[in-house]
RNA sequence: GCGGUCGUAGCUCAAUUGGAUAGAGCAACAGGCUACGAACUUGUAGGUUGGGGGUUCGAGUCCCUCCGACCGCACCA
């Protein structure tokens, strides 16, 4: 029987008797959770505590009186697990070695299926990255970028139908501004001395887009009016750096279903028609000649301007009919934001506040990295032009150190990352152990003998395995469903990162202390198996992460 | 000033959302290969969870209040 299957058995023989010895009392929820340190056992509830009110005796003595009722009603359970025993009000459990070997037979038998969870009817739209398309991705969009993607692939994982979007800031007069800066870098081909606008965007990056313009057009342009070249201008940066972000993305493992264009929507209409949900809902107001959204009514700190007095809507207009459509198709909305973006939190939820969806959206910031290099803080600010880009990290430490990097760290957690130990130290990195774990694995199945192999991917005999090691190992693999549960109901990719590492760990563990390739035919058999389920799960967590699972290294 | 995130071992971070003796990795120290990959492993040491109150069987987690860091606070995007 299943570990799931056997905890279930009891949670009802202890919810039964509870109800048996303290009627008085409401039904207790009994629910089984791994506790941190293993020497609680495999599980333990806190069933206990709950009751020792109405019970009026201590947590201990409940547990006992609960372990003894339940046992006398079902003698069965003595056979499931190896011990049940109260402990500082706790109820801890020890399954039986059989449902750990249950486990492995299952993993064995789905195969990249073990831990999927089934269809839910969920459907989530997932927004990250986004940004403005005036120079190349920077290391923050790493780590929205790889948190964005590990959450997409996880939630898809457990059931969830997953939409991931990407809106492309194109309609705002940051697009002129790149449009004058490339004109500039047009004009120094010629003149070196052709001065650059102050608002402009500096650094190098846009004079390979002057120069293509260059080439194509040659001095076309030279000698003409800022309103015959602008458009024109703008409009090729535009695409050429949204086709970067996407080339960069897509180096990065990184896939999404839509790159919504702001732009596109305002010239479909789409702007306005979110803006009259908005008005028609009475959520505005006309001040100045301008509409604000009654922000503060839904929890905002202030009332935000969303067309201004000369009629023309603000960026947060765009905001809102993104938004309304988002809240519209999908029963959950998440955004993934970068540092600089605390001030949307009141002003996105007040948003689905007033349009009906209270709760639906959930926004999250990814917290500020702090680059270093050898000990000196570098600056990342576009503005400085002296920018690290996420394609300078990839070239340095390559995709999958850098996809592991990024998730490992709770996304509320600010992050240090210094460049130079990056380099110096990416054999630390622990996607290395990680992947280490993976290739040992088939490296011994590589060194035992192909019968065995395939035998051992099919068995459940699995009775010899009983060494510590053996079933920390089995216990550890059977976590992976609920893991991915975790990470995809608290939108923590982080865990899967850390699971990832204790996988490995106890994996290492296990080789060490326990000789795979024996003489034992049987012993063998059973450890070529568990050492495929290992395998399995190692695979399936490295792929959710979007690192490779390499045969060796 | 207002708001939002945070503050945990020397460093980088966890802590199953209120559970047990707060855990890992680096770094430090001491051990382990004539065994399937030592990119591994075993152990030691390291803490008043920024300070102080409160809520309760129980607080790193929730509430209040100070201190500190970062980020926002446009009819820019």
């Amino acid at each position: 029987m299943l570990p799931t299957d056997a905890l279930a058995t009891l949670e009802g023989a202890l919810a039964a008797a509870a109800v048996a010895c303290y009627p008085q009392a409401p039904a207790p929820d009994v629910t089984f959770e791994a506790p941190r340190r293993p020497e609680f056992g495999d599980f333990s509830t806190n069933v206990a505590f709950s009751l020792t009110k109405i019970a009026r005796r201590s947590p201990q003595d409940v547990a006992r009186a609960l372990i003894d009722a339940a046992l006398a009603h079902d003698a069965g359970l003595r056979v499931l697990f190896s011990s049940i025993e109260p402990m500082a009000g706790f109820i801890n459990v020890r399954l039986a070695p059989a449902s750990w070997h249950a486990v492995l037979a299952r993993i064995l038998r789905e195969g990249a299926d073990f831990g999927r969870g089934e269809k839910t009817g969920t459907r989530i739209s997932l927004e990250f990255g986004s940004a403005n398309p005036t120079g190349p991705l920077v290391v923050v969009q790493g780590r929205t970028l790889s948190t964005g993607d590990t959450l997409a692939k996880t939630l898809r994982f457990r059931g969830r139908d997953v939409f991931v979007e990407w809106i492309i800031n194109d309609a705002g007069s940051q697009v002129d501004t790149l449009g004058r800066s490339i004109y500039a870098r047009y004009r120094q081909i010629l003149d070196p001395s052709y001065p650059f606008p102050e608002e402009g965007y500096p650094g190098d990056y846009l004079r390979p887009i002057a120069r293509a313009i260059y080439d194509r057009d040659g001095e076309d342009w030279v000698d003409r009016d800022e309103s015959a070249w602008l458009r024109h201008f703008s409009k090729f940066g535009r695409d050429e750096l949204v086709a970067q972000q996407q080339r960069t993305a897509l180096r990065f493992g990184v896939h999404y279903d839509l790159w919504q264009s702001e732009k596109e929507m305002h010239d479909q209409g789409r702007v306005t028609a979110g803006l009259q949900r908005l008005i028609d809902l009475g959520a505005t107001y006309e001040q100045d000649g301008a509409v604000f959204f009654r922000a503060t009514a839904f929890g905002d700190d202030k009332d935000r301007a969303i067309v201004r007095s000369d009629g023309r809507p603000t960026y947060y207009a765009a905001d809102i009919a993104y938004h309304y459509e988002k809240l519209q198709r999908a029963d959950r909305v998440i955004d993934i934001l970068g540092p600089d973006h605390h001030g949307y939190i009141g002003r996105l939820k007040g948003l689905a506040a007033a349009l009906g969806y209270e709760g639906k959206l959930e926004v999250t910031i990814a917290q500020q990295i702090t680059l270093m290099r050898g000990g000196e803080q570098v600056s990342m600010s576009k503005r400085a032009g002296d920018i690290i880009t996420l394609d300078d990290i990839l070239d340095e430490v390559g995709v999958d150190a850098a996809r592991f990097f990024f998730i490992m760290l709770s996304l509320d957690s600010p992050l240090t990352f210094d460049l130079k130990l990056a380099v110096e130290q990416s054999a630390e990195n622990p996607v290395f152990y990680v992947q280490y774990g993976h290739a040992r694995i088939a490296s011994v199945l590589r060194n035992a003998d192909p019968g065995d192999c395939s035998e051992a991917a099919r068995t459940t005999a699995l009775d010899r395995l009983d060494h510590p090691a053996e079933l920390a190992l089995a216990r550890r693999l059977a976590e992976l469903p609920g893991v991915a549960e975790g990470v995809a109901v608290h939108l923590a990719p982080h865990r899967l990162a850390r699971y990832a590492r204790d996988v490995a760990s106890d994996f290492h563990q296990f080789y060490t202390e326990c000789k795979v390739l024996g003489d034992d035919r049987e012993l063998r058999i059973a450890r070529l198996a568990l050492c495929i389920a290992t395998k399995t799960v190692l695979a399936t967590v490295l792929e959710l992460c979007g690192v490779t699972a390499p045969e060796s290294m």
